[in-house]
DNA sequence: CAGGGTTATGCGTTTTTTGCATGACCCGAT
DNA sequence: ATCGGGTCATGCAAAAAACGCATAACCCTG
């Protein structure tokens, strides 16, 4: 049996399907397949009932959820002591973020918690929206921020997963600004595209910079450029005016005013997204208890 | 990372040798040893120091051990769950055995301490002596009988696993008998020798055997014709007349007192062996430990 | 009962693991 | 000091496993 398989199980539990998860964990669907039937054969026991869709567990899947998720937590937690990491100091929290709010809103987030609050030790676990989705399922953070918008909804079980909303966050295009005016301007025209710096299509923000392009009124002609899965490198792409990218807010505000950027188009380009927080239900130790009431208190007003 | 591979790894700790694991674990030594590796790189720590030999463990070996065992406690467990398998009935004792004691002295020891104790709820694993092993130490037992031997002695900590001496076995070379005589007669002759009838090199009978040819004052002439891992496998094909056979006397009893088998050779070809059984120092139920109790008192005075 | 979307299967290819042969090394004995 | 038996590591070719692609089988919805 492979620890992998536990992975594959927690993120088929997370999505409830097949393809989906096979492209989060970066697998064809075929073989994805076959290690969910590896796992089930190891076990001797079907864990997903496959006779509609979307896929449910089955009572043995239920029952071995919880197991797979402690597992992997006594594996990571055996690999972390064998590696002699240091133990979290007392009352750390562990914060798993996707690289982006990582960088723009997670910053100052803190600092406008810590002003009521108190000073709050912290660890950041940066990755992409998925692998920090199943950080929390898996235990290894004590809190989950990412984005979230109805087409493309975070999965996680309200019954197990608390979530609070921490703010919006708006996405759209910008691009360099050459002689005082914004360097490229959508839509572009069907005989010279714009230059186009786009999400790899297994981020979270590759969708979103879809759902922008499909909302808006007018069809934008665009020729791919460059492709990567982290907002910062699209933004210094679009800095030295390689094209345009769609990049959250708060991620080019400083660019904004020092006109080094500039919108590459209206309102009707920008799509919102919600920024929001997530924890485990269960579980928590009395700080983490405490910081959620007062997280609780400083959104419910705003 | 595998399970598998902290199969081996405990197996490794066991031994402390890379070649005898990899024997008991049916793979080369290269192959084995290759997996240590793979182990350790997950991991990202050397678990154990090769520098000299015996192999000892790296301090972090020595606190991965605990988490590995409950790694595969846990592991077991889960599948256990998902297989829908009935947990035991309270007060049910786990016996891992080898097949050859499990036929042969189990029956008759377990009555003669229930006879003492009372009743007791039992389920009975039986395979060869390393797997039993393993199973004592991976917690898939309460209770493990087995042969000992010097020169073949069982590798477990006194410190963590406490042993009582439940007997004595004596293994011996025997034969069909035909027209009143014993078929065949040891040492034999070097131009007509015996067919033998031997154990599997990885069984733990086999080595005893081969002390026992080894320790004889006489060389014996001998032509293996049959192989096979259990003594009962062994004793059908002596029965039948295919040759000499080694093995356990608990084993022949009936056979003996019927005439169907007889002694192929004097005591000079004898070798004595211990029956042990071991249980791990820590964690015992109160029951196991209330039997162990009586077990001592029962075995001290013989 | 079509059509879009989902999971399973067949097959050729790639990657990984294994076994064998051999090298490097350690240790005790001559 | 060096030899010899035994140990673990490494190079390489063969075997096994996993993968991706194409496609079939299937389910749900309109």
């Amino acid at each position: 049996m492979e620890i992998k398989w536990l992975e594959d199980f927690l993120s088929l539990v997370e999505t409830h399907s097949f393809s989906r998860s096979a492209e989060l964990r970066h697998v064809t669907q075929p073989a994805f397949s076959r290690r969910i039937r590896a796992l089930e054969a190891w076990l001797g026991a079907d864990l997903i009932d496959r006779t509609s869709y979307p896929t449910r567990l089955t009572p043995a899947g239920e029952s071995f959820h919880s197991h797979a998720v402690a597992l992997l937590a006594a594996s990571n937690a055996a690999r972390a002591e064998a590696r002699g990491e240091t133990p979290l100091a007392k009352d750390t929290l562990r914060f798993a973020l996707p690289h982006t709010l990582a960088l723009t809103f997670f910053p100052k987030w803190l600092a406008s918690i810590e002003s009521g609050f108190g000073a709050v030790a912290s660890r950041l676990i940066a990755t992409n929206v998925h692998d920090a989705v199943m950080t929390l399922v898996e235990g290894g953070c004590d809190l989950l921020i990412c984005y979230h918008h109805p087409r493309q909804p975070v999965q996680l079980d309200p019954a197990r997963y608390e979530m609070l909303q921490l703010g919006l966050e708006t996405l759209r295009p910008y691009s360099a600004i050459a002689k005082g005016a914004v360097r490229y301007l959508l839509p572009g025209r069907a005989a010279q595209p714009l230059p186009y710096l786009a999400y790899t299509p297994n981020a979270y923000l590759s969708r979103m910079a879809d759902l922008a392009l499909e909302g808006a009124p007018k069809r934008a002609y665009l020729r791919k450029v460059y492709e990567t899965d982290m907002a910062e490198g699209l933004k210094v792409m679009a800095l030295e005016g390689h094209g345009v990218a769609f990049l959250p807010q708060s991620a080019v505000t400083r660019e904004l005013k020092q006109k080094q950027l500039a919108a590459a188009g209206g309102a009707e380009w920008a799509v919102e997204m919600e920024v929001r927080i997530y924890r485990e239900r269960q579980g928590s130790t009395p700080f983490v208890e405490r910081l959620w009431r007062h997280i609780e208190g400083a959104a419910r007003p705003a």
